[in-house]
DNA sequence: ATATCATATATTTTCCAAATTCAATGAAAA
DNA sequence: TTTTCATTGAATTTGGAAAATATATGATAT
């Protein structure tokens, strides 16, 4: 906890939620999480009364999302969600291979002590996250993928481009969707890879932990292409 | 010259140009060939008057560049046309690297007789523009600068990942900008890796053709690095 | 029956104006 | 002089209503 006794008025510049903003955030989550199915029509009507918002709000959610690539926006006849397809899951996860990979090793070889203290942290709590998904405890999957998420981001964040960390995150927020969708988990195996990836990245060794990142997304893809 | 003799009412579903989709056009073209300055305020009232186009409209078309990266939105507080800097010149020429090359190594393996054919015309194109640029003919960069996107997508197109096009296009447009902000072109030399990528492509030659292609984004990179 | 066309309904796209928030200016107090 | 505070003006954000377009329905003709 870095940030506790900061003047409320100088420092505090984010939470000033706009309704845009959250409805963004919204709209974005219900898509990863399946409230919202892929190839759904998304009327501005219907998500008015839903996300209470105006039509411009909304068409400006909806259009930032559409370059996110979680909506489609066919001109002149509105919005869907992105449908998913087996081809489109492989290629997200084939970017992410090539993407992510390469900045764990940029991140291996230049993290700092900073960097080694926050991915610590990050696999400690993934990994009691981890343990107790294990004893059954499923009540909070969004929770447990979020450590997943700040894991594998703390793992590439010394990678030194702002560039790489935008692009990976969309494909990471991409892929889990596909995850949410068939809602069927390899926890276990899983959890034993990304052990594997941090001791490799601690050990310094980049080669190791990409390959071992490598292999631990191509798990989760087979994983998910068999249950679709 | 494919789609000559179409019904008219049928399989014309493109240029139902809405004022939206236009502005959106419009902008990017402004921001990428600098008319529209990095740092540059986008004030609404004024993109109203030069843009002929409401402020909902201009909103939505800012949200849109702002997720491509284009633009910067900062809450409350309106757009800017992103700002440059030799670091993230330098990070969009990596990544282009690591996709670009990606791509061309699948294209060059997987590419059928359409794509070869493709990729000749474009090759071809290019390189009679890059004849007459070479005469001391510099009255259509933008001409230029688009037979140049389109030789590089031809090499790639057949790499079969829809979402490696959508991302590279990114790239390639941002990296573009800073080619046009510094002004000073390198021809000849550019004309002659060109060539060589092309060779190698057509030779099936996908690792040649993959470290031609790395060796002619990093003279781009230095070049472009060091007139700014 | 099938196709074509006109009408009516639904939806998207666009514009404008009210509400909110930020930035600049200047006056009053320390 | 410097800081603080209130006021004014400018810009963004939001909501809602008019215009343009697409979809659905039904009637007419082939």
């Amino acid at each position: 906890m870095h940030n506790d006794h900061v003047k409320p008025t100088l420092l505090n510049k984010e939470p000033q939620s706009t309704v845009g903003h959250s409805t963004y955030e919204r709209i974005k989550h219900d898509i990863i999480f399946g409230n919202l199915a892929p190839g759904t029509k998304l009327k501005l009507d219907g998500l008015k009364t839903v996300y209470a918002a105006s039509v411009s709000t909304l068409r400006e959610t909806l259009n930032r999302l559409a370059s996110d690539g979680f909506v489609s926006a066919e001109e002149q006849r509105g919005f869907f969600v992105t449908p998913v397809s087996k081809d489109d899951l492989s290629e997200i996860a084939n970017l992410r291979i090539l993407l992510e990979c390469h900045a764990l090793r940029e991140s291996v070889e230049n993290g700092d002590t900073d960097w080694e203290g926050d991915l610590v942290a990050a696999h400690h709590k993934l990994h009691l996250m981890e343990r107790r998904m294990k004893s059954g405890d499923e009540t909070e999957k969004e929770l447990w993928k979020r450590y997943d998420w700040e894991f594998h981001l703390a793992l590439i964040r010394a990678c030194n481009s702002k560039n790489m960390l935008e692009l990976h995150a969309v494909l990471f927020w991409k892929y889990l969707r596909y995850q949410m969708l068939v809602l069927t988990y390899r926890g276990d195996e899983a959890a034993q890879e990304h052990k594997d990836i941090f001791d490799a990245a601690l050990a310094r060794d980049s080669e190791a932990a990409a390959r071992r990142l490598e292999e631990h997304i191509t798990n989760g893809l087979v994983h998910t292409l068999d249950a679709m």
